[in-house]
DNA sequence: TATAATTTGCGAATCATTGGCAGAACCATG
DNA sequence: CATGGTTCTGCCAATGATTCGCAAATTATA
């Protein structure tokens, strides 16, 4: 019981999300499937972008109308920066974030687990 | 025209967000209002938190359910630190910001205009 | 091919949030 | 303290993304 079974659907869906990389909405990525001719379900994609993210291979984000978007990422410590022209999501590094921990305690008290971090800008393309 | 009125409504909602320093969702802070007496519908709650944000006066974030919260803060830029057993928000300066914008631009070409961070951890009192 | 476990598709249900609108509240003015 | 124009509120229906239930299809294994 609870083996896991490689099936059409997902790898189309995960040949997507690595092709854009880009934050995409369920809807976005079922568009994407219908245009390459994927017969594959609304409610499979739901299925399978909260297993990608489950499963670490995937990062979400509410976008700004309140919609959950998916983008394929590494599994190891970083945050994005989004490009506010095409969406492109650079991964960042996080290393100043000592000065952060540091501080929260030195001033607040504070003992910090966990951090969440979004950049918004222009990639170097887009400049 | 586009005045602004002062309304016993909207001095309730700020009042349960004043006294609370925890984000609140629109529906708790409707059961706060009815377990005050106060006679003020859910409609009202969301047009006056809206209002808040788009203020500046408030801010607003998806929790893991998806729902929207909000807790009053100031105008100034910075960012909250959310203690994971009590709730309590703790505001935070960013000045090692200057960090990450550097090494956006110097590692990947990215032009930084905005970021957002979230904190998370126990708070003084809880630890 | 036979079998058991897992996944899929479909449609219905959920549920936070928004929209429309008639009446109530607000406030400046006389 | 009345009047009148503007702004808010309450009610309730509509929206729309996401989730659920279940029978049929797919996968893995032998
Ligand atoms: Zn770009
Ligand atoms: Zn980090
Ligand atoms: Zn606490
Ligand atoms: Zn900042």
């Amino acid at each position: 019981m609870c083996a896991e079974y490689a099936t059409r659907p997902r790898e189309q869906i995960a040949q997507i999300l690595r092709s854009e990389r880009r934050y995409l909405s369920a809807a976005e990525v079922f568009q994407a499937l219908q245009r390459a001719r994927a017969r594959v379900s609304l409610s499979t994609v739901y299925r399978t972008l909260d297993r990608l993210r489950a499963k670490g291979e995937a990062s979400s984000r509410i976008d700004e109308q309140g919609e959950a978007t998916y983008v394929i990422c590494t599994t190891s410590h970083h945050h994005h920066a989004i490009c506010r022209v095409c969406g492109h999501v650079e991964e960042v590094a996080c290393d100043p974030m000592e000065r952060f921990t540091e501080a929260l305690k030195a001033y607040h008290g504070f003992e910090l687990d966990a951090h969440a971090m979004e950049f918004f800008g222009r990639c170097a393309r887009c400049r």
